[in-house]
RNA sequence: GCGGGUAUGGCGGAAUUGGCAGACGCGCUAGACUUAGGAUCUAGUGUCCCAGACGUGCAGGUUCAACUCCUGUUACCCGCACCA
C-alpha cells in the first residue's frame, strides 16, 4: 500500500500548494454553502462516522465546484468542554495544551482522507479572536433582557463536589464516582428561550428540513394548547392551574400540587401537617434526579391538611394534595385532578380514596370511563356539568372554555414543554460569560470593547467544596473593578455551555477573520444561508434548536439577514462496529480510519463508506466490504490499459454513459451515495468487458468518480495526459441519449411473467401488443382462456388478462 | 405511555415511486491461469416436491398488476419520558 499512500500524499500536497478549495466572498459565481457539524476534538481522535458525513459533504462539494458553484466547505473545532478539563486536571496542564494537541491529529487526520475543506476558514470555538463574539453576543442577549439570573435545582454530586449534567446523573447516579445524585439550588443564568417557542414552531416553514428532523423541533418545543384557571383558596389566596381538558372541570374532585413548586412554600405556613408535608418535600428532591429509571410505582403523595381550595365553577370545596407527578417547572406547578377521565388522576384517587365524579357519559361504568373518554370520545355528551350537560365533549370543550374567559378567571393559553435554556456551567473550560458583580450596581455587564474576557493562565483549578467553578479558585482573576462605579468588584465564575459555541459558528465561516464584527452583513447576505446542513441524528434536536434560537435573536435585532439561516439540514446513520453495536472501547469494536487508510488507502475508506448502506440509516462495519470497495478502485486503475488511440466517446457505450452522468448527479444531490457507487461499478464492468475503450470513456469514468475517490482519479486522469479534474468541469448529459431505442419489457398472462418481447421507441401501443401476442410462452398460457383486457404500459410491461 | 423510524436472500443493500423483486457489492460453489493465492478471469448462487409453484415481518383489502396504496397486527431501534 506504500505507492497508494504516496499517491494520495502526492494530491494532498497538490490541493494545500494551490488552494484548490479555498472560495473567496464575493465571487461571480453561484454562492454554495455546505456545512457538516465541526467536531469536538476528543483524545480519541477522528471516529470513521465522520468520515461517513464529511466524505458525503465533500462529495457534493467537489462534484458542485466542478459545476461552477463557489463552494463553501468549511471545517473547525468545537473544543471547548469537560472532557478536555479533565485530561488538564489530571496531567496539570492547560486544557488548551491538550485542546491543541487533539486538533493537530484531527487535522492531520481530515487531510490523510483528502476532504476539500477550505482551511484558510478554519477557527476552533476555544480561540479568544472566536469567543469573544460569543461572549459578545451574550452581551447582546443580556441587554435585551433575554439573559437573566434564576435560582434552578443542579445535580449535585456529594463526593465529587461538582455539578453534573443530565447525562451525566443519567440513573440518578454519578457517571463518575456511582454516589447518588442529589439536588441543589444554584443562581444560574438563564437565556429566555420559551419566549421563541411559537417562532421556533413557525420557523420551521421556512426551511427544508428533513420532515424527521421537523418533527425533533416540533416535538422538543412541545406545544400544548389548554386553559389557565386561577383557583381560589377558602381563607383567601389563590392559584392558577393549566389544563388542556377545560371540559373535565366540573369533575375536579381535587387539586394536586408540586412539592418542587413555589406554590407550598408560600402556603407553609397554614399547612396543619407541616412534618409530613416537609418530609414529603424533602423526599422528593432526593428522588427527583432518580425517577427516571424508577418504574411508575403508585403514585405517591401527602394532603395538604388544613387547606382547601374552592373549585370555581361550582363553588364546591375540594381538597389539595402534594404529588411528585406534578412538576414544579412545568405549566403552573399545579393541575385539576378529574379522575373520573384521567388515568393518572384516577390511579392517584385509588391510592388515596377519594370521590371520582364522572362528567362524560360515555354509556359505561366508571372504570371504562377513562381508557374511553381520555383520548377520544368527542363525540360523548356531558353529565353533572351544569348548563353544559347534554353538550358533545367537543362542543362543551369550547362553551366551557368561554365561560371560564367571559366570567373572568381564566384564559385561553399554550403551554411548551421547551424551558428557558440554563445557561451557566460550573466548570472552567467553556467562554467565561461576560458579567461583573458589583457589592453597589448589582450585576453589570462588562464593557464591549474589553472583550475578549480571557480565561486565566493556569495550571491549576481543581473545583472548589461547593460547587463553584473552579474559575471562583483564582483570585486575581475574580476580582476587578466594577465597569460603573469603578468599585471593587468580583466577576461571574461560570462558563458558558457547549452548546454556545455550536449556535453561531456556522455564520463565522462566513467571514472568519472579522475582527470589527462576528461577521459582516455584506458577507453574510452573499452566502445567504447555509444551502445544506448535515448532522447526526442525536443533534436534530438540541443543537438545531439552540443554534435557531441564537439565530433568532440576532435576527430581531438586526444582525443577520434571515430569521432561519439554515435551509436544509439532512441527517446520516451511525456506523455501528461490525457486531451491528454500537462502536465503543469497552466493546473492543471500534475502527480507526488511520489504519483504513494505511492498509487501504483513503479512496477506498471513502468509497466504502459511501457504498456501506442508507446513508440515513445506521450501517454495520464489514472489512469484507471495503475489501470489494478495494477491488472496484483496482479494476477503474487497471481500465487504464484498456484505453485505445480512438478519439471521441465508444458510441455504443454512449446511452449507459449518458444514464450514469444522470444518476450519478441525481443521487448524489439525494444522498443515494451508494447507488452513486453502485452505477459507477456498472460503468466500469461495462468498460471491462469492452476489448478497448477510448480515453475520452476512461476519462468520464474518472471524472465520475473524483468526489468520492479524488486521489486515484486525479492519478489516472494525470496519466492520461489530462489536466487535474478538481479544476475542470462536470459533465453534462443528453435526456435523449439516456434512453435505449430498443428494450427488452416482460408479458404478463393474467400478473404472471410468462416471456419478454423486444420493443422499440416509436413502437405504439397496438404493434406492442401485437408483439406480445405472438410470444410463443404466452400463447401457450392463453390457450383454452378468452381475452379480457391488454394492458400496454409503453416501455414498461404488457398484462394480457384472460378467463 | 407519547413521538419518530425500521423490517426485502447467508450478509450490506437496490427497485425509475403501482409495472420482470433481489441491481451493485460481500460471502459461498465450481472451474481457468498459477510453485502459491487473501491477485485476476469464467460460470453459478432467493426457496421448494424445479417444464411449474412459492416468495419483501404477520393477517386481510384495493388493483389487470402491490416491497410500494389502505385496514389491522407483531418485533426491534432511536428520542422524550408522570407535560396536566
Amino acid at each position: 500500500m506504500e505507492n497508494i499512500n504516496q499517491m494520495e500524499k502526492k494530491w494532498q500536497t497538490y490541493w494545500d500548494k494551490h488552494k484548490s478549495f479555498q472560495c473567496k466572498n464575493g465571487d461571480k459565481k453561484d454562492p454554495y454553502y455546505i456545512l457538516v457539524e465541526f467536531p469536538y476534538p476528543s483524545g480519541s481522535g477522528l471516529h470513521v462516522g465522520h468520515v461517513r458525513s464529511y466524505t458525503a459533504q465533500d462529495a457534493i462539494a467537489r462534484m458542485m465546484r466542478m459545476q461552477g458553484y463557489n463552494v463553501l466547505y468549511p471545517m473547525g473545532w468545537d473544543a471547548f468542554g469537560a472532557p478536555a478539563e479533565q485530561y488538564a486536571i489530571k496531567n496539570h496542564i492547560h486544557p488548551k495544551e491538550a485542546v491543541e494537541r487533539n486538533i493537530k491529529t484531527f487535522k492531520a487526520q481530515m487531510k490523510s482522507i483528502g476532504f476539500s475543506f477550505d482551511w484558510s476558514r478554519e477557527f476552533s470555538t476555544t480561540d479568544p479572536d472566536y469567543y469573544k463574539w460569543t461572549q459578545w453576543q451574550f452581551l447582546q442577549f443580556y441587554k435585551h433582557g433575554m439573559a437573566y439570573k434564576d435560582t434552578v435545582p443542579v445535580n449535585w454530586c456529594p463526593t465529587c463536589k461538582s455539578v453534573l449534567s443530565n447525562e451525566d446523573a443519567a440513573g440518578g447516579v454519578c457517571e463518575r464516582c456511582g454516589s447518588v445524585v442529589e439536588q441543589k439550588e444554584k443562581s444560574q443564568w438563564m437565556l429566555r428561550m420559551s419566549d421563541y417557542a411559537e417562532d421556533l414552531l413557525k420557523g420551521l416553514d421556512d426551511t427544508n428540513f428533513a420532515d424527521r428532523v421537523k418533527l425533533g423541533q416540533i416535538n422538543w418545543i412541545g406545544k400544548s394548547e389548554g386553559v389557565e384557571v386561577d383557583v381560589d383558596i377558602v381563607g383567601g389566596g389563590k392559584f392558577s392551574i393549566f389544563t388542556t381538558c377545560p371540559e373535565t372541570i366540573y369533575g375536579i374532585t381535587f387539586f394536586v400540587i408540586a412539592p418542587d413548586g413555589k406554590l407550598i412554600k408560600e402556603l407553609m405556613d397554614r399547612v396543619e401537617n407541616k412534618d409530613e408535608v416537609n418530609a414529603y418535600i424533602k423526599e422528593t428532591a432526593k428522588k427527583s434526579a432518580m425517577d427516571r429509571t424508577e418504574l411508575n410505582k403508585g403514585k405517591t403523595g401527602v394532603e395538604v391538611k388544613g387547606i382547601k381550595a374552592i373549585n370555581p365553577v361550582n363553588g364546591k370545596e375540594v381538597p389539595i394534595f402534594l404529588g411528585d407527578f406534578v412538576l414544579g417547572d412545568y405549566g403552573t406547578g399545579a393541575v385539576m385532578a378529574v379522575p373520573s377521565h384521567d388515568q393518572r388522576d384516577f390511579e392517584y384517587a385509588k391510592e388515596h380514596n377519594l370521590e371520582i365524579i364522572q362528567v362524560i357519559d360515555c354509556g359505561d361504568i366508571l372504570e371504562h370511563a377513562i381508557e374511553k373518554t381520555e383520548y377520544m370520545g368527542h363525540g360523548y355528551k356531558m353529565m353533572n356539568s351544569e348548563e353544559f350537560d347534554g353538550m358533545t365533549v367537543d362542543e362543551a370543550r369550547v362553551e366551557i372554555a368561554n365561560m371560564i374567559e367571559k366570567k373572568g378567571f381564566g384564559r385561553r393559553v399554550n403551554n411548551y414543554k421547551m424551558r428557558d435554556w440554563i445557561f451557566s456551567r460550573q466548570r472552567f473550560w467553556g467562554e467565561p460569560i461576560p458579567m461583573i458583580n458589583c457589592p453597589k450596581c448589582g450585576w453589570v455587564p462588562m464593557k464591549e470593547e474589553d472583550l475578549p474576557l480571557l480565561l486565566p493562565d493556569v495550571a491549576e483549578y481543581e473545583p472548589t467544596e461547593d460547587g463553584e467553578s473552579p474559575l471562583a479558585n483564582i483570585k486575581d482573576w475574580v476580582n476587578c473593578k466594577c465597569p460603573e462605579c469603578g468599585g471593587d468588584a468580583k466577576r461571574e465564575t461560570d462558563t458558558m455551555p457547549n452548546w454556545a459555541g455550536s449556535s453561531w459558528y456556522f455564520l463565522r465561516f462566513m467571514d472568519p477573520h472579522n475582527d470589527k464584527e462576528f461577521a459582516s452583513m455584506d458577507a453574510m447576505k452573499y452566502w445567504n444561508r447555509v444551502d445544506w446542513y448535515n448532522g447526526g441524528m442525536e443533534h436534530t434536536a438540541r443543537h438545531l434548536l439552540y443554534a435557531r434560537f441564537w439565530v433568532q435573536f440576532l435576527y430581531n435585532i438586526g444582525l443577520v439577514p434571515h430569521k432561519e439561516m439554515i435551509w436544509t439540514r439532512v441527517s446520516h446513520g451511525m456506523v455501528l462496529g461490525s457486531d451491528g453495536q454500537k462502536m465503543s472501547k469497552s466493546k473492543g469494536n471500534v475502527m480507526n480510519p488511520d489504519d483504513i487508510v494505511k492498509e487501504y488507502g483513503a479512496d477506498t475508506l471513502r468509497t466504502y463508506e459511501m457504498f456501506m448502506g442508507d446513508y440515513q440509516m445506521d450501517a454495520p462495519w464489514s472489512t469484507d466490504s471495503l475489501k470489494g470497495c478495494r477491488r472496484f478502485l483496482d479494476k477503474v486503475e487497471r481500465l487504464k490499459d484498456k484505453v485505445n488511440d480512438q478519439e471521441g466517446f465508444s458510441e455504443d457505450l454512449e446511452v449507459l454513459q449518458n444514464q450514469t452522468i444522470k444518476r450519478v448527479e441525481y443521487d448524489l444531490l439525494h444522498m443515494g451515495y451508494n447507488t452513486v457507487i453502485s452505477s459507477l461499478m456498472i460503468l466500469a464492468n461495462a468498460y471491462d468487458d469492452h476489448e478497448s475503450i477510448t480515453k475520452e470513456d476512461y476519462h468520464l469514468l474518472l471524472v465520475l468518480l473524483n468526489p468520492i475517490a479524488p486521489h486515484l482519479t486525479e492519478e489516472m486522469n494525470e496519466q492520461l495526459g489530462y489536466s487535474p479534474i478538481c479544476e475542470g468541469e462536470w459533465p453534462t448529459y443528453d435526456e435523449e441519449k439516456t434512453v435505449e431505442s430498443t428494450k427488452e419489457i416482460a408479458v404478463q398472462v393474467n400478473g404472471k411473467v410468462r416471456g419478454t418481447i423486444t420493443i422499440s421507441l416509436e413502437d405504439d401501443d397496438a404493434t406492442i401488443q401485437e408483439k406480445a401476442l405472438e410470444n410463443e410462452n404466452v400463447q401457450k398460457h392463453m390457450e383454452g382462456h378468452e381475452v379480457v383486457k391488454v394492458i400496454v404500459i409503453k416501455g414498461k410491461i404488457v398484462n394480457i388478462v384472460v378467463k
